[in-house]
RNA sequence: GUCACCUUCGUCUAGUGGUUAGGACACCGGGUUUUCAUCCCGGCAACGGGGGUUCAAUUCCCCCAGGUGAUGCCA
């Protein structure tokens, strides 16, 4: 038979990092496999359902880069795929399990479960469990709305095989007592919803957080109850943050728009995604999406959890901007230079030129996308400051300073003619003149040119902004330099 | 509290009843280089603790500790 796997998610904030992590798997699952990737809207809660946070898992995916066979959008043979339009099914399926006997009404308020809850009552006492009909006919005589509980065995064990953690065994009486399953507003619970659909779309294999390790018995029950064959489990190791706990904001970016935000790339974000809690081999780092979609396997997922780290993200981001070309560079910053308003929309011919020579400049200085912006302001903005400091070199008089900018201004007059090696010759040989390192010399040109002890390489620098505006800030350094000594 | 799951360098991980316990990120040092970055070379660094089983345990078993999770008319 073949592998059904779906993702299915709560529309109710936005796509959290480590929920892209188990949509990833899934797929991966499916695609290694030949199966079928589902996509389930699991919005039952209708309190905490959030319209924007719908629409943030579609284009979460787009950008991702991973397509679903079945979902809300492009349908399928198990639709509807969204459960708010299932309810009718869940319904009789509880009534099923009463009628069966694996579940009851009851009559609880559900202010007084929160209060009992808050008050640090644990369990829940069921005392609808075994209520004469006559008794709770008064309730519904009062108007009291009930929800279908589960009946949990109180004695025995259940026992589940998880294709990651092994045989799982759990005492039903250590399992929650009497979980609602339909709530009095007539939606089901994650419970019931997921048991259901996950039977009804002929699901193979739950890949899921191992937050759900301990209700996994529930489930299993709640198959048992109603005749069904339970899917394969498959835990996944949770993702945590540096602290050791739950990656949360304060560790940092957690959404997935985040990160698509911050400049991380798609391809980086995945391959990044792929070696938490999986491995291939003893030295394989890099994957592409069609490296996993054929290497993905659940017998190398791991147990243990996985802390998130931003940095080595950072590293893959960096080597994934690296292999990418200029053309495809210069698209991908386009929007971030937008942002900072250095650039108009469209961007000016003269602003497009400039990028597309600036990128090969750029590509190796840039981790994420974001970093554009910092490394082109120099010249696609004006530079009115200049730090002195930083104008002098280190050991460097800085009387003499100004002297060097003026030798080095005529040498870099027709930089347009000149090719790098004939320039830095001159610079050398100017600076052997002036009994001084190449890079006292440079580095106050560096300095008046883009503003920054950092750049992008000097004479491609001055190129790009242009020999006019290059002396010009040199000229500007200069006074600035004469008028504070 | 109860129950469940987990435990190899700081982090992600490979690994085997006998290995100098491997790789990557980070970090440190060196080289290339007009700065930064890239790139190259090198270094640091781990089997949570205690019992067993065994000729031999990081590896198998048990206990403990620690961590995380669940304990909702949330998912």
């Amino acid at each position: 038979m073949s592998i059904r796997v779906r993702y299915a998610p709560s529309p109710t904030g936005l796509q959290h990092i480590g929920g892209l992590r188990t949509a990833l798997f899934n797929y991966l699952l499916a695609k290694s496999s030949g199966g079928s990737f589902i996509l389930r809207i699991e919005d039952t809660d209708r309190e905490r359902f959030d319209e924007r946070s719908l629409q943030d898992i579609y284009d979460t995916f787009r950008w991702f880069g991973i397509q679903w066979d079945e979902g809300p959008d492009v349908g399928g043979p198990f639709g509807p795929y969204v459960q708010s339009e299932r309810v009718t099914r869940y319904q009789e399926f509880a009534l099923q399990l009463m009628g069966s006997g694996f579940a009851y009404e009851a009559f609880d308020s559900a202010d007084d479960l929160r209060e009992a809850r808050e008050d640090g009552k644990q369990g829940y006492d069921p005392v609808f469990r075994d209520m004469p009909e006559s008794e709770k006919q008064r309730y519904r005589d009062q108007g009291v709305q009930p929800v279908i509980r589960f009946r949990t065995p109180d004695e025995g064990t259940t026992v589940f095989e998880d294709a990651v953690l092994g045989r799982v065994k759990r005492k039903n009486r250590d399992i929650v007592t009497d979980p609602v399953l339909l709530k009095s507003d007539g939606f089901p619970t994650y419970h019931l919803a997921v048991v259901v659909d996950d039977h009804h779309m002929e699901i193979s294999h739950v890949l899921r957080g191992q937050e759900w390790v301990p209700t996994t018995g529930l489930h299993v029950l709640l198959y048992e109850a109603l005749g069904w064959e339970p899917p394969t489990f498959c835990h996944l190791p949770m993702v945590l943050g540096k602290d050791g706990q739950k990656l949360s904001k304060r560790h940092g970016a957690t959404s997935v728009v985040e990160f698509r935000n911050a400049g991380y790339l798609p391809e980086a974000v995945m391959n990044y995604l792929s070696r938490l809690g999986w491995s291939y081999d003893d030295s394989r780092e890099f994957f592409s999406r069609n490296d996993l979609e054929t290497l993905f396997d659940v017998a190398k997922l791991s147990k243990s959890p996985a802390v998130f780290d931003y940095r080595k993200l950072d590293w893959f981001n960096g080597s994934y901007i690296r292999e990418k070309s200029d053309a495809e560079i210069h698209d991908l910053i386009l929007p971030f230079l937008l942002r900072e308003g250095l650039i108009s929309d469209p961007p000016e011919t003269g602003q497009q030129s400039t990028i597309r020579t600036a990128v090969p400049l750029i590509k190796e200085r840039m981790r994420v996308l974001s970093d554009a912006p910092d490394l082109l302001r120099f010249v696609l903005a004006d530079i009115s400051e200049w730090n002195v400091d930083e104008l002098v070199p280190k050991k460097t008089p800085a009387a003499d300073v100004p002297w060097y900018l003026e030798r080095a201004k005529e040498l870099i007059r027709d930089a347009d003619a000149v090719p790098d090696e004939v320039l830095e010759e001159r610079f050398r040989a100017t600076a052997t003149e002036l009994g001084v390192k190449l890079g006292n010399l440079l580095m106050p040109l560096r300095v008046a040119v883009t503003g920054s002890t950092a750049s992008p390489p000097l004479f491609g620098a001055i190129r790009l902004l242009g020999i006019e505006t290059s002396i010009a800030r040199v000229d500007a350094c200069i006074t600035l330099l004469n008028n504070s000594t």
